[in-house]
This record gives structure tokens, C-alpha cells and sequence, in this order.
DNA sequence: TCGACCAGTTTGGGATACCAAGATGGTGTA
DNA sequence: TACACCATCTTGGTATCCCAAACTGGTCGA
């Protein structure tokens, strides 16, 4: 279920149009965590008016895009207690959903999903692979059959999607998650529940604990970059 | 974190106002699932304009409660199979959440869920026990002081809410429900983790599969009452 | 100098009007 | 009788316009 979605692409709604724009805006860093959004600005600087401008503003807030702030709009800011909570979400969620896939997956759509590893292998530039990584954890949960699960999982990794333009990746730690990736695979594979959870839940959270460290370290440079980096509580 | 949210209650905005209207129309049934809406209509029944029953529509969606049907808007189907898949999540969610709040919760915490629960204790009328039940496993996740875990929960209670008018439930049965409550909190109260989770994924599941079985026999009853009840695909 | 108050501006919430695409229904033809 | 076609109506999408609340600056008084 929910393997792949082609999209129907509705190049035509104009709400659509934008919500994307402002997505990707979002993603990129082009608006920054934290920063104030007015529809009026927005539909000044996107040539649409308020209507669209506000229908693609609550679609983003129910992504966990942007929020509301008072009356107003902010970009969500980057919220490190967010990013361990998610962390723990999708350990919870991942390591069930691969274990559903061991025993639901058909040996073609494990294929299918092994061919998107590979495509991957030549880990291309800094952030691609970490949009690569996104989409195999969305591919993987997906062979879960479980669309509710697999929502959860992608938009967690929206959520997340944002801390690759903040953290270092070495090309060693790529191919790192990269050979990872591939461990949880054969363990697919293999049709092994145990060690595909395991493995699986190991490197969420192994990559989530290198994640927080270094944003944490960083956290006084990142705000100096304008960013809104909110700090862990008292764990 | 979020421990029970006492709610801002902007009575003031009219979305806010004919979204909560809107919600508990399509959780009571009185508008029925699979049910079309259209904006106007919407308009006219509630008395407010296009803008705010836009917005409410939009935010219905992001819950899960009304879809889009091509250009229209309907009433969320009961979805079997969408139920199965939720208790899927929920078992995989909340019991990662209550290993969490054996770890997290404090004391008091843990003894204003006691109160929530044994307040629901003369299990009211009918639907007013699993409403309780709804309350119970949101609150129950929130001790795990994961913000996103707990919306998670929360968000396949509220899908699953309606099941309550589906289902016939005995006062024997809302019995049991409440004594398996009991039990994990007990568990969560001696801080064993494992017996907790155990205790709450078997809740989770034996309640689907009566709830499932029940639905699937009385589907054609259920769809003679005019709700759209999609079938479950093959398992 | 510090702070409270006030006019002007900005902003989101809401109400409408218009439009094009889709759905409806009826009619005329083969 | 059955089917195709066209006028009409309905519906969501979009563009504006108005309003009240919130915010901004700046001035005046203690």
C-alpha cells in the first residue's frame, strides 16, 4: 500500500503551485527557522493572493512546516527536543513497520526498494544523500503495507528534513549510513524480523545521537546564522 | 510534556468555532461517513461564510475526519482496513511511549492518570466509556513526555473515534477495557517496563480484533444505514 | 530621562463576487 | 428506444474588500 505515489502532479491548483514553493522555500533554508511569514508578504513576493497564500500556509502547518506565532506566521523553528522526540517516534515505528514488512513484502517490492539503494550508491553531493536516506526510510516503511504508519514515518522525516543543510557529512559517514541502510536490507532479505528491527533501530539511533551532538555543539553558530534553534530541556 | 493541554478555547474565531461544530458533527455520525459536503452547504447549515468553513474544512482533513473526492469534500469512510492499520501504529507507538513513561513519569504524574482513571470508573452510558478509554491511552502517552508520539496517539484515537457508535459494547466488556487500563498502570506504577508494554499491546490488539470482526460482520447492516464502509483487503 | 498614551499602520479573520471546470438534465436525432 | 449533444446549474478556486485587533513610533507629561 501507498508504495510509491506517482502524484498526480496538479500543476493547475495555484495553491498547490505555491505550497510547494513555499515547501521547498522551507527545506532549503531559503526562509529561515524561526522567521516571521505575513500572507500579505508572501503573496506579494509568490504573485498569488491570500487566499492560496493561506490554504498552503495551513497545509505547511499541518506538515510541521510552519506554525503559528500570536496571530501571526513564523517558519517552525529548528527545535532540538523536537528532533530527539522524533528520533524516538520513528525508532518505535520503523523497527514495527519493518517487521511487518519481513512478513508482507513481496520479494518484487524488496527488489524494487534494493534498487533504489543502489541508484543511491554513488552517494551524490553533500545533501542528496540524506534526501535519498529519507526517501528509503519512507520506502521501507511503506512495505509495511501500513499507510498510517507510513505517513507517520514520512512526515517525521520532513520534520527532520532540514538538519542535513546543519550538519556535517563526511562522505565516510554517508557511505556509513549508506552500508546501514543495506545491512537492514539483507536482513529484509533474509526475512529476518529480529535483526531487520534491530539493525533498523540502530541506526536511527546512532544517526540521531550524532545529529543532536553536533547541532547542540553548534547551536551558538547556527542562531549567529539567524536560525531559530531552540535548546533541549533538562533531559 | 503535554500533559493535558486545558485548551486556550479561542471561542473568538469563527473557524475555530464551526471546526469544533463540524468535528463533533462528523465524530456523533451526524453528518455520516462517506457523506458529501460541499462548502455552500456547509455555509448555509452553520451560518458562516466560505473563508472560515474553508479553513475548517482543511483542518478536518489534517485529522483524517473529512477527505477530498475528486473537486468535493466528503465525510471520512469508515475504513477497515484503516483501522486495522491503526492499531498496528497504536500498539508500536504506545508501547514505546509507556517504556518511555515507566522511565520519565513522576510519581505525581502517574497518580493524575490513576485519578483520570478510576474517575471513569462507573463507567458512565455507553459511548462515554470508550471516550474515557480515548482519553485514558492520550494521557497515558503523554507521560512519555514525547510531544510527537503523544500526537500521534491521539491522532488514531480521534480516526477511531467513531467506532464507539459501531460497536456493541456490553457494560461486561467496558468492564474488561477498564481493568486492562488498571493493570498497565498498575505496571507503569511498579516502573516494569516490559510488563507494561506487554500488558498494553495485548490491550491494543484483543480490542482491535474484536472491534474488526465485529465491524466486518455487520458491514452490511452498517452500510444499510446509508454509512460508507469500505472493506477490508485481503490479509 | 523615563514611561504612559495616542494616531497611524499593519495584519490576520471574514465576507463576497467572479470564474472556469464538472455535473445535470432534457431534448432531438438515428 | 437509445444515445449523443447542449444549455444550465453547481461547485471549488481565486481575487478582493472591509473590519477589528495588534503593533509601531513618536510625543507629551511627571
Amino acid at each position: 500500500m501507498t508504495p510509491s505515489i506517482p502524484q498526480a502532479a496538479d500543476t493547475s491548483s495555484q495553491t498547490q503551485v505555491l505550497f510547494e514553493r513555499l515547501r521547498s522555500a522551507v527545506l532549503n533554508l531559503d526562509l529561515m527557522p524561526g522567521q516571521r511569514l505575513t500572507e500579505r508578504g508572501l503573496e506579494a513576493s509568490y504573485h498569488a493572493s491570500r487566499t492560496p497564500v493561506r490554504a498552503a500556509l495551513m497545509r505547511l502547518e499541518s506538515e510541521g512546516l510552519a506554525q503559528r506565532d500570536g496571530r501571526g506566521w513564523i517558519v517552525a523553528p529548528i527545535d532540538l527536543d523536537e528532533i530527539g522526540a522524533l528520533a524516538e517516534l520513528r525508532e518505535a515505528v520503523e523497527t514495527a513497520a519493518v517487521r511487518l514488512a519481513v512478513v508482507r513484502a513481496s520479494d518484487a517490492d524488496i527488489e524494487a526498494l534494493a534498487e533504489l539503494l543502489e541508484s543511491t550508491r554513488p552517494v551524490g553531493d553533500e545533501e542528496e544523500g540524506v534526501r535519498a536516506g529519507g526517501d528509503f526510510h519512507g520506502e521501507l516503511a511503506s512495505l509495511s503495507g501500513n499507510a498510517p504508519m507510513t505517513d507517520a514515518v514520512r512526515g517525521a522525516m520532513t520534520r527532520l528534513a532540514r538538519t542535513r543543510w546543519l550538519e556535517v557529512r563526511t562522505p565516510e559517514s554517508r557511505e556509513h549510513a549508506w552500508a546501514e541502510h543495506r545491512a537492514v536490507l539483507a536482513a529484509l532479505r533474509a526475512r529476518d524480523a529480529d535483526e531487520a528491527a534491530r539493525l533498523l533501530g540502530a541506526h536511527i539511533r546512532s544517526t540521531n545521537e550524532r545529529l543532536v551532538a553536533h547541532l547542540a555543539a553548534d547551536r551558538r553558530r547556527l542562531r549567529a546564522r539567524g536560525l531559530a534553534v531552540l535548546p533541549a530541556a533538562t533531559p
